[in-house]
DNA sequence: CGTGTTTTTGCACGATGTTGCGTAATTATG
DNA sequence: CATAATTACGCAACATCGTGCAAAAACACG
């Protein structure tokens, strides 16, 4: 296939290059040609073309600012994403086109629609305006927001209307937030109205995916949400506790690990920090 | 089978070319060749002749606005942030603590709500998930969202959902978003369910208020929104036309003036000059 | 009402633009 | 120096574009 569907015109996308070049200061071909869904390739013309025009500075790896500061660049593109970039690109790849998927609220779920790539085909329900806030705008994204009172803890809608409108949508897939996990009690959120309404988005839907960082684990929330049994996908973190997620499942929860996670045992001093 | 009965004029159909232009930033001529119901050909000749007129930009695929690249609304901010913050600024001297308000979609209203205090007391209440999430997790804000499927052309949940939720809301005040504001038609918008949703909210607020920036004024756009009456307040940007704002003022409209302390009934000598 | 003209549209066809992939060259790392 | 990653270049496949042309409808005129 060197065809291709018009989805988003090239001005456009470089465009999109420029702004995120001027927002974070550098761009990496890598994560630009999976954000748009297109070849590395395709990426490099468009840095080329656009240094040709002053826009950028091309370096190995990527591109800069044209007013380059001579930053260490290798040491920032090899630079490690962020632990829930990660997970979020890990549950994208288990994520069906077409499919009707309801995102929870949680960080790790706004990162998980940040890993969104651009022109993935989904119908998103979402309770809350973060992430409802990431998607919209995006091509092939049909988005439904279930509305109501935000509340203020959670950042999400989680009231009667809420749930009324929740009620009339039954998704293929949730994609839950959680607070913890253990292995007697399952997921468990620390707040009783967040945790009610995440137990109605599971029923609701023919199955749930819950994507855990490692601080996660072992910690025990206040308020059930999921039981360790089917109809259930995690997603673990590459350092996640090998016994554990063996245990886990065995019960008949599909299991996923990061992979490909380089140590990251030294770096702890995040530098490209995206607000 | 070259001849065909006249189904719609030219000038009709580059009109509304023109209108989803402005309204999205952008058009495929496969997309509109289907819309339309003609052939693409056909299209590419009304692009051709539009970019002649200056009244757009022919890229590779469709076409974009002339000077700005108005791809997503997130970036629309960027472009002109001062001009759209001291609106915004101004806009919120406006406002009463403790009050009840609909934001409606558009970027100026997210400068709108950027520009509120961190503890100002508002009950504020808005279909558009941008503008949901710049407000979640403000103290002092209870945020009601309203629900429903993302009209990706506007931003916004603007479907029936969302029309049966805004009914059991009355607002103390409708801040609208507007394509364009003309002496006689008033404010419309661009887009046909846009502009219903907006009547809807205005009228079931108690009064409507409106920031224009100047690039809006003399603009006609299709769907009519809110006539130059009572109740309504409009706030210009300093640089507005003065024989307009003194002719709308004297419709009983509440017209302020950015820069200016108090409403242009009263002032009208300020001339603060901004580029 | 008939006829010639103009406008509009769709189609064919060659030209140009865009993309992904294979391959070789280049660069960073240890 | 060895290895892996990144890059540039050529190529083929496909999409889009521009132009010329013919058909059909609308129009102007007698």
């Amino acid at each position: 296939m060197h065809g291709f569907g018009m989805d988003q015109f090239v001005s456009e996308r470089q465009a999109r290059i420029l702004a995120e070049l001027r927002a974070q200061g550098r761009v990496a071909a890598q994560d630009l040609a999976q954000t748009f869904g297109v070849s590395e390739d395709t990426v490099r013309r468009d840095l080329r073309e656009m240094a040709g025009r002053g826009e950028c500075e091309r370096v190995y790896g990527g591109a800069l600012l044209p007013g380059g500061k001579t930053v260490p660049l290798k040491t920032r593109i090899s630079e490690q994403p962020d632990r829930k970039v990660m997970l979020g690109q890990k549950v994208v790849e288990l994520l069906h086109e077409g499919s009707v998927v309801f995102f929870d609220a949680g960080s790790t779920n706004l990162a998980i629609a940040r890993s969104l790539p651009e022109n993935f085909r989904l119908t998103a329900v979402t309770n809350t305006p973060a992430i409802a806030a990431e998607l919209s705008g995006r091509t092939g994204v049909e988005l439904i927001m279930i509305g109501g009172r935000v509340d203020p803890a959670v950042g999400a809608a989680l009231d009667l209307t809420a749930i009324r409108q929740l009620e009339t949508i039954r998704p293929d897939l949730c994609i839950l937030g959680a607070c913890g996990l253990t292995l007697e009690e399952g997921l468990a959120a620390d707040i009783f109205e967040d945790a009610a309404f995440k137990r109605l988005a599971c029923a609701a839907s023919k199955s749930s995916l819950a994507a855990i960082t490692s601080d996660k684990l072992g910690l025990r929330a206040a308020f059930h949400v999921h039981a360790l049994q089917a109809p259930l996908s995690l997603v673990f973190e590459a350092d996640a506790d090998e016994a554990l997620v063996r245990k886990i499942a065995l019960q008949g929860v599909e299991a996923h690990r990061c992979g490909a996670a380089t140590s990251i045992n030294e770096k702890s001093a995040s530098r490209g920090s995206i607000s």
